[in-house]
RNA sequence: GCGGGAGUCGCCCAGCCUGGUCAAAGGCGUAGGGCUUAGGACCCUAUAUCUUAGGAUUUCGUGGGUUCAAAUCCCACCUCCCGCACCA
């Protein structure tokens, strides 16, 4: 049978819709609430963002069968920048991003003339986005949708981002950006040409040296090497200007006068001065030391201020620039002598000199000279320390030294920040070249704060996380963390209620949403209009402070409404389970909790956070340069939804990285369709006399009802799956094996029984089939709304458990022994233990290992020990072999065994063993046991025969 | 540099937290058989090595250690991947 999937899940889907299943509202019912983060609408969603959504879905359709009220709802994030950046873009008629747009998302062309406001490509996206959740079979509640820009959410950001103000976990300060000095906008990666990320380097600096009444600023890594400063670097060929610097006149080149301008500083160019003028003066140090300033062409203008302080006795160019001045017998340069400040293991006192000479350094334009830097550099970092010309810095490693140097120069102002981009030139898309600027008067969101992270950490501790070991990656980053900047010049979002120059950053209005998912309903079917939403009425709501009156005079609402939607926030609040996706873990997920513990009280704290990992295609990442990327709808199309579900859930566990690939789908899809041709097959009938295969397979099939639950319950998606689909089956066939072998026509009554279970378990995995699979196996209602299977003690029969383990066995021993010696049998003889002094010890041993010991000794001392078993001591052997057999046996066996009565092993395997024997091996098996007077034992096999391990003899 | 992971029987990937059910699940591939007009799909069997009695041997990155017992716990080493911010 091939499926027609999007026929079956549309006809579902509608059934869905029309009976409004997933519309949650309080009841008196326990609920759960299970939120995703929402999607940024610049683009389709394509599988990998199905794996989050589809995690989420399986999770909430789970409890809802469990007999949970489940609220899942979605929104969307237009709050950000990147489709301010696409808007431009396409205004310019950019190729690559057309062709993207018409090619690989085939958006229509007259939408894409839509597409220069940048509003109209969330809203395009968003459709497009949400179509592709529905047409998954997404559970959600669509009734509480909303956008990041409608009114009613900014009045929430307002009054989120004021309450987290007053809580005095905002502060303002500085904060350097790329910028484009064209555009006047800060720029992020959307903004560049080739999409680069303008990197910012905030560890360079510029130390201050002073020339008359003139100051030298000259940029380092290295500050601790001002210790070691011998004398400047000047290019004769530069012109350097003259340039006032807020109170002071610096003297740096062009290029760098016109990058401190963006700088929080008054700057103005006055005037020239040749860099050949100031060749051969000199310049003194923050000690008062006067160094020479000396020629070198190396020296580049755009890099730093076009000055440089050389340290000739660990600056490998330093070292060689000062050789080649030497060499020209230069006056000034013959006098100075290298100054070491830093002592390596491995490198001897003049570490620039031994690298040059290492690496046969030519002179100064010598390219060798970058990786001796380099190396040297990282070294002296690493494992260096400093020496006594460092004055109380003496014997600091330089890893810790750096940050102590650097900050007592800029205590006495010999040193000011110089960020510079790491990943100079960056291009704005507009051509001009990226600068640094640093903005005054940003706001921050104080995640430094000690106390803050201790209720985090609170907070981590409390909640469940899964998989638990991300668990110590939450840790790291609540210490790692710091300020954060909460606002943004440009884009999309909601302005600062204190400061309307600013828009509230979209991590930031992305952290206490789910608490809006309460409130949208309202919004949406027109019982509040957003626009009178107040702070009163929300710390009423949210925070249950103040008084219902004032709440509702503010907001002009009535009493009656503000209390039902308290009720609702508090019915559902807090979030039960966060879904997000792992590279969320060092921001949104923690931010999330951070900003939790800020504003809430502990009751109102999210329970739990589940991550999972990325989705690659045919075992590449997924991009759109590598035009691997597959949209959902257009695999739904293609696939169907459920397929899709089933291979993104089945390819890995939660946080592995999923492996999506057309194998694994037909794979499911054939699994799938001989399981619905299966359930179309059986009809619900009566179940007769139970034989012992049936006791067992119900067994089984109890068995499966708890692994399934617990690894949903853990979120194991996979093993659950697996369960379900495969796992299981290897106990049908040998169900059906038995059956057949027995010749039984009258047992599609118990698979009947059995694939209900099945199908109502595979039901939150895929949806749609599960639907159909029910009605084919005679239901009226919908799967989705049937209860979850339950697992119940009293249909798990051990003892047929035990027992059909036993004829397994057996039957696995004929085949074995027959493999090996490869003779075709004539005649099987069975022999089972009769002894009853062999059955004592087995019990015994069965007791002792159940209670965890194992060894030989032990197990033998315990047995002498014992008067009933005393005499044991004379059949090690036996001893042996069967704590042998024992160990084979899972722990599970091992206590039904010890818990249950035993059974008759002669009578069970004469009934159940002739039938499947005779349709294995093709001949008679008899059985006798070990004590029949009858026996016939030509080979004297009998005695070998122990409990639950019969002895085998084959003719 | 700081931090987080990973290395399993041809490939992908479970198992490790909680040691014995582990020669190690499942999928793919491969080989043989069945079914089929053929192909596909499906089903069965095999897939470390040795073995004429249900067994033995060597295996889970490398080298040590703990233990009656190690893929699993501890130590060291090697290799690989990912994140480092104002960006969704």
């Amino acid at each position: 049978m091939t499926i027609n999937w999007n026929e079956i899940e549309t006809k579902w889907r509608n059934k869905w819709i029309e009976s409004k299943d997933f519309e949650t509202n309080p009841n008196e019912k326990p609920k759960k609430f299970i939120t995703v983060a929402y999607p940024y609408p610049n683009s389709p969603q394509h599988i990998g963002h199905g794996r989050t959504y589809t995690l989420a879905d399986v999770h909430a359709r789970f409890y809802r069968m469990q007999g949970y009220n489940v609220l899942f709802p979605m929104g969307f994030h237009y709050t950000g920048t990147p489709v301010l950046g696409m808007a431009r873009r396409i205004q310019a008629g950019e190729k690559e991003i057309l062709d993207g747009l018409r090619n690989v998302y085939h958006v229509p062309e007259e939408d894409i003339k839509t597409f220069v406001e940048p509003i109209k490509i969330a809203d395009y996206f968003h459709e497009e986005i949400k179509s592709g959740m529905i047409e998954m079979g997404y559970s959600i509640d669509w009734r509480r949708e909303f956008t990041t820009i409608v009114p009613g959410y900014q009045k929430f950001i307002e009054w989120q981002i004021t309450t987290l103000k007053e809580n005095g976990k905002i502060i303002q300060g500085s904060h350097p950006v790329g910028w484009c000095p064209k555009d006047q906008n800060p720029v992020s990666q959307h903004d560049t040409m080739g999409d680069v990320e303008p990197k910012i380097d905030d560890k360079n600096f510029l130390v201050k040296f002073s020339f008359g009444e003139f100051v030298f600023p000259v940029t380092t890594l290295r500050p601790e090497t001002i210790f070691g400063v011998t004398n400047l670097w000047v290019n004769p060929n530069v012109t350097y200007k003259k340039v006032t610097v807020d109170n002071e006149t610096w003297i740096v080149s062009e290029e760098c006068a016109n990058k401190i301008k963006f700088f929080e500083k008054e700057v103005k160019i006055i005037g020239d001065m040749p860099g050949s003028e100031i060749v051969g003066k000199y310049a003194t140090l923050y000690d008062g030391r006067e160094i020479p300033i000396l020629p070198a062409e190396f020296v580049e203008p755009g890099m730093g201020t076009g000055l440089v302080m050389s340290v000739p006795a660990h600056a490998p160019k330093d070292y060689q620039a000062l050789m080649d001045l030497k060499a020209k017998n230069h006056e000034l340069a013959s006098k100075i002598e290298p100054i070491p400040i830093i002592v390596t293991p491995g490198y001897d006192v003049f570490p620039a000199k031994q690298i040059c000479e290492k690496l046969g350094v030519a002179n100064q334009t010598d390219d060798k000279l970058e990786d001796g830097t380099k190396e040297l550099y990282l070294k002296e970092f690493t494992d260096g320390k400093l020496n006594e010309k460092c004055a109380q810095f003496n014997n600091e490693k330089v890893q810790f030294g750096r940050d102590k140097v650097r900050a007592w120069l800029q205590e006495n102002n010999h040193l000011e920040k110089f960020p510079v981009l790491e990943n100079a030139p960056v291009h704005c898309r507009c051509g001009a070249e990226c600068v640094v600027k640093i903005l005054n008067n940003q706001w921050f969101l104080n995640y430094g704060d000690e106390e803050w992270k201790e209720l985090a950490r609170n907070c981590f501790d409390e909640m469940n996380i899964l998989p638990s070991n991300i668990r110590t990656e939450f840790k790291e980053v609540i210490d790692w963390l710091h300020e954060r900047a909460c606002a943004r010049q440009q884009g999309l979002g909601t302005k600062l209620p204190w400061d309307k120059d600013w828009i509230v950053e979209s991590l930031s209005d992305s952290v206490i949403y789910m608490a809006y998912y309460t409130i949208s309903r309202f919004v949406n079917d027109g019982t509040v209009n957003p626009e009178n939403l107040t702070r009163e009425f929300f710390d009423y709501i949210l925070l249950d402070k103040g008084d219902v009156k004032l709440a509702a005079d503010t907001s002009k609402l009535s009493e009656d409404v503000i209390n039902t939607m308290k009720k609702e926030f508090q019915y559902f609040y807090p979030v039960d389970s966060r879904h997000s996706g792992r590279d969320l873990v060092q921001n949104h997920l923690t931010f999330f909790v951070l900003n939790h513990v800020a504003i809430f009280e502990k009751k109102l704290w999210p329970q739990e956070i589940v991550v999972n990992g990325s989705v690659m295609m045919d075992g590449a990442k997924m991009s759109k340069s590598m035009g691997n990327i597959i949209p959902l709808r257009t695999a739904i199309r293609e696939h169907g939804a459920d397929p899709i579900r089933l291979a993104i859930i089945s390819s890995a566990e939660l946080l592995q990285d999923a492996d999506f690939n057309m194998e694994s789908v037909y794979g499911i899809q054939n699994k799938i369709e001989s399981l619905l041709e299966e359930c179309s097959r059986l009809k619900k009938g009566t179940i007769g006399e139970l034989q012992a295969e049936d006791r067992w397979i119900l067994s089984k099939t109890q068995s499966m009802i708890v692994h399934v639950t617990e690894a949903v319950e853990k979120m194991r998606l996979r093993e659950a799956l697996q369960a379900i689909l495969f796992t299981f089956e290897s106990d049908l066939s040998w169900y059906h094996k038995r059956v057949q072998s027995k010749g039984r026509e009258d047992v599609s009554g118990i698979l009947h029984h059995i694939n209900s279970v099945r199908v109502a378990m595979l039901s939150p995995f895929a949806p749609h089939v599960a639907e159909e699979m029910w009605e084919n196996l005679g239901n009226d209602n919908l799967v989705s709304k049937s209860a979850w299977p339950e697992f119940s003690k009293e249909k798990l029969d051990s003892t047929s458990i035990q027992s059909e383990e036993l004829l397994k066995s057996t039957i696995n021993d004929i085949a074995n022994i027959l493999k090996v010696t490869k003779i075709t049998p004539k005649k099987i003889i069975i022999y089972v233990n009769s002894d009853d002094f062999k059955s004592k010890v087995y019990h015994k041993i069965l007791g002792i290992m159940v209670g965890g010991q194992n060894n030989m000794g032990i197990v033998m001392k315990e047995l002498i020990a014992d008067p009933e078993t005393a005499e044991s001591k004379k059949m090690p052997d036996y001893i042996q072999k069967v704590i042998k057999d024992l160990h084979s046996e899972s722990e599970e066996i091992k206590t039904m065994k010890l818990e249950s009565d035993s059974f008759d092993e002669k009578e069970f395997l004469s009934k159940e063993l002739s039938s499947i024997g005779k349709k294995e091996f093709g001949v008679e098996i008899s059985v006798y046991s070990e004590s029949d007077r009858d026996i016939y034992d030509p080979k004297g096999k009998a005695r070998h025969a122990r409990p639950f391990k019969p002895a085998i003899l084959i003719e």
